[in-house]
RNA sequence: GCGUCCGUAGCUCAAUUGGAUAGAGCAUUUGACUUCGGAUCAAACGGUUGAGGGUUCGAAUCCUUCCGGACGCACCA
């Protein structure tokens, strides 16, 4: 037990032992104490007001005396203001620490969690959004594995609909054969290049056309309705109307959607063929990060599974049937709308789908949770999607999760992938990857390191920036990135992590070097601020990974990891550990030694990785 | 208009989930390597926590009303 929550017991007990009144556990305070004041713990003392049985002093005084009595591992205790604060002594410190496992933490119930994240559309390559999802999932991911749960690590590809469409008529229009290996392009900015190049030519028939009098015409009489109406605004609203009604390319992309939903061969190759360029690029996007799934979902291969889904909930009087045959869930009671599952033409849409997925899911595994890892912009969604679950009766509908995160934006707003206003992923790793490489070359630290060991010291260095970057701030807030100002090494950073434990690495080996034996510590009796500030982090660590597991949230422990490596640099700087003359040598040694284990159980928490040099 | 989320130092973020004098990094200014790693450390500067009201021993945190921002409210995905 913690004890934290064991000194809440206690206190309980002497509040029932000598006031004879009950108090629950969990409602006393119990915090650690601000490091401005002497103590370890704080039990906060005006709550007990409440029972009548005294004023602060009092009874701090007398929870304090029984506490030095009972209790050995009390040192003493000071009454600040109705704050209760206690020290407790050396050697419980000194045993903490040669007990402390920080690699191996447990959770008492093993669970089998779901866990989904990525989620690409086969159209476009990765950009720094996709990073932030990824890098979250991964890091949760890592987290509950970490516990000792089970997880299935899932992508779900979008792999179907009218912007693969659109993707694949530009490449016949215009693409001329070429190929990936042809033009010496990676497979998803290939296909990207033409989501966009369809982009371009779209935008120039929509131009043309508003020159024609049938555009003419329609403008007119939207400005009967509206007198203040500007054509260039209207025209800019106009534009997904103008897709679906008039356009000669909206309309061949969309043959080509009825032909892949009818299973054309011609088509259904070169979607197969575009996909797989994508899926090639993504492999090599995927494996430079370090990431890797489990399991692989297809839109493609659920929404028909989420159609039958849809049928059999009309029967059972889920959903209802409009007239034109469309089909509803009402959703007022649960403080939601009315929602659409299945298209008056029988054809599916997004909710239909991810029915699908879920019942496929929970069909294949036997799970007891299952997270989402998807853009707060989807909120909403997310909430229905979970509602009709739980109303259909999917297994495991109960444990779904959506874990949201807010947008990554640039100076001038939202990334735009059909406009080009995107930090592709792929040359952001790669600048990452220069930055570091520049910087320590700079340092000069690391001559005669052999070249392989280089390479992996910059992807280290330059993704463990990256991925903090993204990770350090709650999920729920959105992200600035400014390309211009390039990602910090200096400061809040994991290269400053990493610079830490390789300072312990360091000087770990040049003790052993030494001959010194720190493994087993002599006893010392006290403590110096910096190493009891160290003990106090340390002690809090097991609590952090708990707390981030439960709020699905990384930056709990990239703070913390942070604050460790700030406490430890504060240590370092205030004593000569190697020394001759300094006794308290190999507990120093000891002391760094679980810094170090610490830090590096954090980083790999978080997908990044250590060095023993840079 | 309705719903969800957000607003903390010039900038980017914290704050042990209601606790003591709101803390870090960046930027600016200053100091520290003949001894363990200067991608570091020490210090200065910087705040009416968007504004008002309420709840209580105690509020950045909870409630409420405004102000400002993001997102959502498609038979798009």
């Amino acid at each position: 037990m913690l004890l934290k929550t064991q000194l809440q017991h206690w206190v309980s007990e002497i509040v029932h032992l000598i006031y004879e009144k009950s108090i629950e556990p969990q409602s006393i305070s119990v915090e650690y104490t601000n490091p401005d004041h002497p103590g370890d713990f704080t039990v906060i003392l005006f709550p007990f007001l409440k029972l009548k049985i005294g004023n602060p002093q009092e009874i701090g005084n007398t929870i304090g005396n029984y506490l030095i009595e009972k209790k050995e591992i009390f040192e003493s205790f000071e009454i600040i203001k109705g704050f209760l604060n206690l020290t407790l002594k050396t050697n419980y410190w000194l045993n903490f620490l040669q007990n402390l496992s920080p690699d191996t933490i447990q959770a008492q119930e093993k669970q089998t969690i779901m866990i989904e994240y990525s989620s690409p559309n086969t159209n476009k390559p990765l950009h720094l959004g996709h990073l932030r999802n990824i890098f979250l999932g991964d890091s949760v991911s890592r987290i509950y594995d970490f516990l000792g749960h089970q997880v299935i690590k899932a992508c779900l590809v979008n792999d179907r609909g009218i912007h693969i469409c659109k993707s694949m008529l530009a490449w016949k229009l215009y693409g001329n054969g070429e190929t990936p290996q042809s033009t010496k392009i990676k497979g998803d900015h290939f296909v990207g290049k033409y989501y966009v190049e369809f982009e371009k030519h779209f935008q120039k028939e929509y131009q043309e056309w508003q020159q024609s009098s049938n555009a003419e015409a329609i403008f007119l009489q939207a400005a009967t309705k509206n007198p203040n109406l500007e054509k260039q605004a209207f025209f800019k609203e106009y534009k997904d109307q103008y897709f679906n009604l008039y356009s000669e390319l909206g309309k061949q992309a969309r043959e080509l959607l009825q032909k892949w939903e009818q299973n054309d061969p011609e088509t259904i190759q070169l979607w197969k063929m575009m996909n797989q360029w994508v899926y090639e690029g993504f492999e090599q996007t995927y494996k430079r990060l370090h990431i890797h799934f489990d399991k692989f979902y297809y839109e493609s291969q659920t929404y028909l599974l989420g159609k039958e889904w849809v049928l059999k909930g009309l029967e059972k009087g889920v959903f209802y049937q409009k007239p034109d045959g469309s089909i509803w869930i009402n959703l007022t009671s649960e403080g939601l709308d009315h929602k659409v599952v299945l298209r008056s033409d029988g054809t599916s849409v997004y909710v239909t789908q991810d029915i699908g997925t879920a019942y496929l899911k929970a069909h294949e595994y036997n799970m007891h949770r299952s997270v989402y890892v998807i853009g707060n912009e989807q909120d909403y969604h997310m909430k229905v999607l979970i509602s009709i679950c739980k109303k259909l009766g999917i297994p495991h509908a109960d444990g779904m999760y959506h874990l949201s995160y807010g947008m990554v934006e640039l100076p001038t707003g939202k990334m735009k992938s059909r406009e080009g206003t995107v930090v592709d992923a792929d040359d952001l790793v790669q600048e990452m990857y220069d930055i570091a490489k520049d910087t320590s070359e700079e340092l000069g630290k690391t001559e005669g390191l052999p070249a392989d060991e280089l390479h992996n010291l910059y992807e280290t260095l330059g993704l463990g920036a990256l991925k903090y970057f993204l990770l350090k701030i709650e999920p729920t807030k959105k992200i600035l990135f400014d390309p211009k100002e390039s990602i910090n090494f200096t400061g809040n950073t994991a290269p400053f992590i990493q610079y830490t434990y390789a300072r312990i690495q360091s000087l770990l080996s040049k003790a052993d070097s030494m001959n010194i034996q720190w493994k087993n510590f002599a006893d010392i009796t006290s403590l110096h601020s910096t190493e009891k500030a160290l003990c106090v982090q340390l002690s809090k660590w097991e609590n952090t990974v708990f707390l981030s597991a439960e709020q699905y949230n990384p930056s709990i422990i990239a703070n913390y990891a942070l604050e460790l490596a700030q406490f430890y640099g504060t240590f370092y700087q205030n004593h000569k550990i190697l020394a001759d003359d300094n006794p308290k040598k190999d507990f120093q040694l000891f002391l760094s030694y679980q810094v170090a284990r610490t830090l590096k159980t954090a980083l790999n928490l978080l997908g990044i990785g250590v060095i023993n040099r840079m």
